[in-house]
DNA sequence: GATGAATGAGTCTTCATTCAT
DNA sequence: CATGAATGAAGACTCATTCAT
């Protein structure tokens, strides 16, 4: 039972629920870290009978990464030629920060994965993702060529947005230990920070 | 026999051996994922002659993110009062970049940690490390004061600069495969890019 | 549901295809190998519709074993006490050849059952099959003291009969392998050859 | 520890001990129907410390069947072209028939690899064993052109030969619930038996 | 200091079978 | 008649750890 749709209501429920359950547990525990047991209790069901949705561990897991590489470059795509490119490049920075709020968990199932090597994403990586970063790449040189942003390198430009955006999931324990803890509110302080920081590190010097 | 320190040279060799295997394995795996197993083909040691110089797998676990926590903090705690500020923080963003690339399999050993709730350094997160932030952040509110410095909030300047470098060794295998592969070459033009970005955001503002 | 007859036409039309696939599987895989999957697969049901029809994997198994021994005897129970001796012999081994040619697999599931030490059908073998061996032998023994057949023991002839025709059956792929392949044609061959070397054996010594 | 050959005494004797009790499950429940927990209570051992010695339930069976396929041709392999054909051949017969007593288990093993389709000798089978039937072969039809034996095609002989002396340990416990028990002592009748019945066959015909 | 031997507790997975619809 | 859903028990195999030598 791992092809197509779910039928059912109780299969779109009970494999949403093991998604759901699976994601928390993988993305602290890691893939080999991660057991069914935690999983199926997770997901309030027995051990075999997850095993009746997702033929295997690796089949949630994978199921769980398909879809993600796609959610994830979402935010990059959107970034659009028109517009004022330091604008343009802010807001992409503040919807890569939202991914971070909304999602943590999926940025911590893909940072695990990148951790240990991307076994199971690396063409994604070399493909798709190279791709758009390419073709991201161009448009940002030629902003800087029109001498609209600040020169710097535009693949660098876009690890630092990575980086410190999905810093915010990805090392949520250790921000919340340093801050005093003030619940989400930190991810405002966040967005007007990433703002300020790109707005004077991106506008063009004179 | 974790006691004191090592006495002859083969117990101070196996020592390092291990703990050199076991941060290869513990930095890809995550804690749960790896196993003696591993660690022990690394070291070159059968598994009951490894055990004979850890007593369990935590206490090899505990040893490595033991002296990790410094180490780590070591490029922060050497930003200084004097000098331009500017410079001062741009120093301490190379110096970090260094680190991600001498010790690379420390920091993903550190990001897994986090990634997993740091369940065995909250204490430190808490301690040591908030206390160290908070000191170099009021030297940092000091410099914006006096005008040296772009207005921003300190704490999240410093989760910039950590999420910035460490990237370079977290997330290594994304890096490569989005540069066309060019050895480590890229922790040069990292060096540059970080260099002057953080010069553009941090000068301040008229 | 395995009660008297079945009845409607679908009934049995699936009673047979059960019983097909799970001859196809038991012969193969023994018993214990053998698994409801694959009989359900071969079938072209679902498992729990299949234990519909039988209500365990032993039901069908035994339904298997039940008409084989009969089916088995049939052959020898035709041997007469009139016509010629030797050829009322070799007109029992091809009879029981082309056994092994049109029922390869029913051959082979009571091989599988003997090998296993005959757990089910041990009493068909103490009751039936040997009191049609007893009565077998002694007309054989009638024959060999008229002086019509050679002297050998009666039961050990029955028995190379059974092994040299059940051969080409059990042993299916190994004949195959070393015979260059050819279709089913050594099956004629083998029952020259067998009327040959019977005819040589039984035929009276001067 | 499934390499080269078994180093101290603990090991072999270990060794020796699983793999005796792996013959006698394997060789009546096949492969599939084995378990790895008869085998261990067969051998006195838990279970984990079976896959000590074996890696896997496959290790154990492909190393029985490994060496036993040379085994089980030495007999032909010592049919000589020097002597009587027939009493060549008779011998033949009488050292197979002994297989069969001394190595009842082994030829149910082998019995039970061929009628599963012989998934993991298939090899051997079109390799080395026709090799020797084909050499074999030539042989007796040699014995055959010079009249010193009945015409008839050798390779069935060959097959009539491990047909009836294997039936005596493959299907020993229906030769037992047939002759009335008498322990082994219907070893000797079918040696007996046999030498009769392929003398009978094999003369020469005027 | 080192290794062979052993194991209890898990971990993933399969299987025969049941139940509700 | 038939299938989706569920499961307890077992099966193969792994793992951290222990013990004796």
């Amino acid at each position: 039972m791992n092809d197509a749709a779910p039928q059912t209501r109780i299969q779109r429920e009970n494999t949403a629920r093991i998604l759901d359950a699976a994601l928390d547990v993988f993305s602290t525990q890691g893939y080999g870290g991660a057991t069914l047991d935690q999983i199926a209790r997770g997901a309030g069901l027995s051990k075999p009978n997850l095993l009746y949705y997702f033929n295997s561990k690796a089949a949630i897991h994978t199921t769980l990464l398909a879809g993600l590489m796609q959610t994830w470059l979402d935010p990059l795509r959107a970034m659009r030629r028109d517009g004022d490119p330091v604008e343009e490049i802010v807001a992409y920075v503040l919807r890569k920060l939202d991914m971070s709020r909304i999602y943590p968990r999926e940025s911590r199932l893909f940072a695990n994965e990148i951790l240990q090597g991307a076994p199971r994403i690396m063409g994604q990586i070399t493909g798709d993702l190279r791709d758009l970063v390419d073709e991201k790449s161009a448009l940002i040189a030629t902003w800087q060529a029109a001498g609209q942003l600040a020169a710097m390198d535009p693949r660098h430009l876009i690890f630092s947005i990575w980086a410190t955006t999905q810093h915010y999931a990805d090392f949520d324990v250790q921000v919340r230990g340093i801050l005093h803890p003030e619940g989400d509110r930190h991810f405002d302080a966040a967005a007007v920070f990433l703002a300020d920081f790109y707005r004077g590190a991106l506008r063009p010097r004179v």
